[in-house]
RNA sequence: GCCGACGUAGCUCAGCUGGUAGAGCAGCUGAUUCGUAAUCAGCAGGUCGGCGGUUCGAGUCCGCCCGUCGGCUCCA
């Protein structure tokens, strides 16, 4: 291969030789002219590359055309273009600031625009982005000097580009792309002309911070999503109606699980059915605590802000604690975490390392003053519980122990059904305590901890905790949204700061090593997201009601009443509906509810002493003892049978 | 917290440019006694989120507050 030519391979597998310097677009005419004009970009070793940029490397090489996976993001990208065009044409005095890094679901861009826009204004802004499109315009890449391009940007009255510009690392190449009058600084891939954004909706606006930075004003950000077709705009929208349907706050209310009152912004009511899932998941987990070998206490919800002053919460999170009773001289704190109280109870006595490693675990209620904004459902609240523990070890049997914490999370994830699972590792935080040589040793335990217990695991750097690194797990729900749900975290800073010391077998005090587990995370936060991921449909071992006992008619009333007896007194959640409704009605009342059976008794099932057992969604049913259907429900509670 | 939208019966929503509220479902009552996703009839249910203002008159217009939702933790 000379100097002056690259070698392309083609998906069909042959080789293309071209000049160096030649673009996708080029390589693309050369292919043919029908494929020419479908490009929307190319792909060098799987990079996207804008169909105008000279390409300098050989390698594997595709073009993209608007029936390829990635030609969405080249086309979200173009579709941000044209929005900024159009609202700078209704609105000429707008100034852009920057686009989407990530355009592989939507795209946005935040704009200093001299009006307050509304979802109102989408339609205008559409109507135009419409008539940019219609006009198939061609996006044109430009490569620029820096001074040049702060002139240009200075001389369209775009400061707040001018300051980007100033941004990029020197020696950079600077692009530009235009269509129409419209011009911004981008790296690109876009498509060729316009016309090739096939279907395209704005679909949210906010305010967004200049450069993320609360203290900077706030800038209009505009939300909106495109496709090459009708048809997959029509299939996202549609996604969208699934989620909505699955929202746990719809399904909260329609089963009658928790509910909020604006007197208490943030805090859930567990009406009783929610309760009866939140308590099953926390006896669930009392039951592993007692095999794992942790001990659970509860220590006071209400604490003189010493403790967290002492504990380095107070510095880190002002806000949180805002409570002083009337006439006390202490400032008085409600716990938003459980660990500052394990300290206590640790140090409340001379510790021998014959009773470590001390594993203590609570569920105590926590009350956090999360800002207003940010509150949404049960996944972001105030006040929530925890199936937290502390476990207080030897520095030798740190290892140990996270095999432990991370045995005891595979068997709840497993047991729960949740798949999909991904690992990170978080490092040491810009704000940090301690030493950053220990940093990096817990940091590298955590590491191979993970992978001693099978996980393939990510980094992500500087998102640890203040106090030391921690495992994170993220979890992928059947929608394929990401939710982060337990984390394992080491504690460098809490054992000295409560000035923890235990008798070790040389006679010497020595500082315990301390970790921080939990595994649902917040159990109001994992009820949400439990939620959405099962659609409300909840395995019988969690629902609220795993059966409904429905008598055909009156007469068999008093029979299906004995069957209930039956089923409770083996300790089934069951419920009768004796309601004078149809049997129609009342199974589709039961259906809605997501009970998990449906068991009806007629004229035959009381001659026969049986029921006929209706599983959720299933229309076939089979008739059977009432015995037997009892023991088929209690073994399914007890293994806990997924579905 | 900041930007924006929204707040009408338990739920989902209607209520035109101001003239003192309406539906479906749920609930209750009665009839029906029924074999696997909605039987019929009737009844009841609302300080229109709260407070203040404009007006002869406010669910509707204006202001403040509360709540909910969407967004804000950048990075061509």
């Amino acid at each position: 291969m000379s100097e002056r030519s690259l070698e392309l391979e083609l998906p069909d597998g042959t080789c293309l030789c071209v000049p160096f310097g030649a673009t996708p677009l080029d390589v693309a005419s050369k292919i043919g002219p029908g494929l020419a004009r479908g490009a929307v970009a190319g792909a060098i070793g799987g990079r996207l590359v804008d169909l105008r940029e000279p390409l300098s490397q050989s390698g594997p090489f595709r073009v993209i055309t608007a029936r390829d996976p990635e030609a969405g993001e080249v086309i979200r990208h173009s579709a941000e273009h044209v929005m900024a065009a159009a609202v700078k044409r209704l609105w000429p005095e707008t100034q852009i600031d920057v686009g989407r890094s990530d355009h592989s679901e939507k795209f946005q861009y935040d704009l200093d625009v001299p009006v307050r826009l509304t979802p109102e204004h989408f339609e205008s802004i559409e109507a135009e982005m419409r008539r940019i499109v219609e006009a198939q315009q061609p996006l044109e890449r430009e490569v620029v000097e820096r001074e040049e391009a702060k002139r240009l940007f200075a001389s369209l009255g775009e400061e707040l580009k001018v300051s980007r510009v100033d941004d990029i690392d020197e020696g950079a190449e600077l692009t530009l792309f235009r269509n129409g009058d419209f011009v911004d600084l981008c790296r690109g891939p876009h498509v060729q002309q316009t016309g090739q954004i096939g279907a395209f909706k704005l679909t949210e606006v906010g305010g967004s911070y200049w450069r993320g930075d609360e203290s900077n004003p706030m800038l209009q950000r505009i939300y909106g999503v495109a496709f090459s077709t009708e048809k997959e705009l029509g299939l996202h929208l549609e996604r969208l109606e699934q989620a909505r349907r699955r929202d746990h706050r719809r399904i909260g209310a329609d089963l009658d699980l928790f509910w909020f009152h604006a007197w208490a912004p943030g805090a859930p009511f567990y009406l009783p059915k929610g309760l009866v899932l939140f308590n099953t998941l926390v006896a669930y987990m009392r039951e592993l605590n007692l095999k794992y070998g942790f001990l659970e206490v509860t220590a006071p919800l209400l604490f003189d802000v010493e403790i967290f002053k002492r504990s380095g919460h107070y510095e880190m999170f002002p806000d949180m604690f805002k409570i002083r009773a009337s006439g006390e001289d202490a400032e008085i704190g409600v716990k938003p975490m459980n660990c500052p109280g394990h300290c206590l109870i640790f140090g409340s006595r001379k510790r021998s390392y014959r009773e470590l490693p001390l594993r203590l675990a609570e569920f105590s209620r926590l009350h956090r003053n999360e800002r207003s904004g940010t509150l949404l459902g049960m996944t972001r609240v105030r006040a929530m519980s925890q199936d937290d523990a502390h476990i207080y070890c030897q520095p030798d049997q740190v290892e140990a122990e996270m095999d432990r914490v991370l045995r005891m999370t595979a068997e709840v994830y497993r047991d729960l059904g949740l798949s999909g699972l991904e690992v990170r590792v978080a490092t040491r935080p810009e704000q940090y305590i301690g030493e950053i040589g220990d940093w990096e040793r817990a940091e590298k335990r955590l590491g191979d901890a993970t992978e001693r217990a099978g996980f393939s695991f990510e980094w992500a750097p500087g998102e640890g905790a203040f106090y030391g690194p921690k495992i994170e797990f993220h979890f992928r729900d059947v929608l394929g949204r990401q939710w982060q749900l337990g984390t394992l975290q080491m504690d460098m800073a809490m054992p000295e700061r409560f000035d923890l010391r235990y008798v070790g077998a040389d006679g010497q005090e020595h500082v315990p090593a301390m970790m921080h587990k939990a595994i649902l995370g917040s159990l109001e936060r994992f009820i949400g997201i439990y939620l959405e991921h099962t659609a409300g449909e909840l395995p019988l071992w969690l629902a609220p009601v795993q059966a409904q006992v429905l008598p055909i008619a009156d007469r068999h009333a008093e029979y299906a009443g004995k069957v209930c007896d039956v089923l409770r007194g083996s300790g089934i959640r069951v419920e009768l509906d004796a309601r004078s409704e149809t049997l129609g009605y009342r199974i589709r009342s039961a259906e809605t509810a997501k009970i998990p059976y449906i068991l009806v008794a007629g004229d035959r099932e009381l001659a026969d002493g049986t029921v006929t057992v209706r599983r959720r969604h299933q229309k076939a049913q089979t008739t059977v003892g009432v015995e037997e259907a009892c023991s088929t429900l209690e073994e399914e509670v007890k293994t806990r049978g997924i579905s």
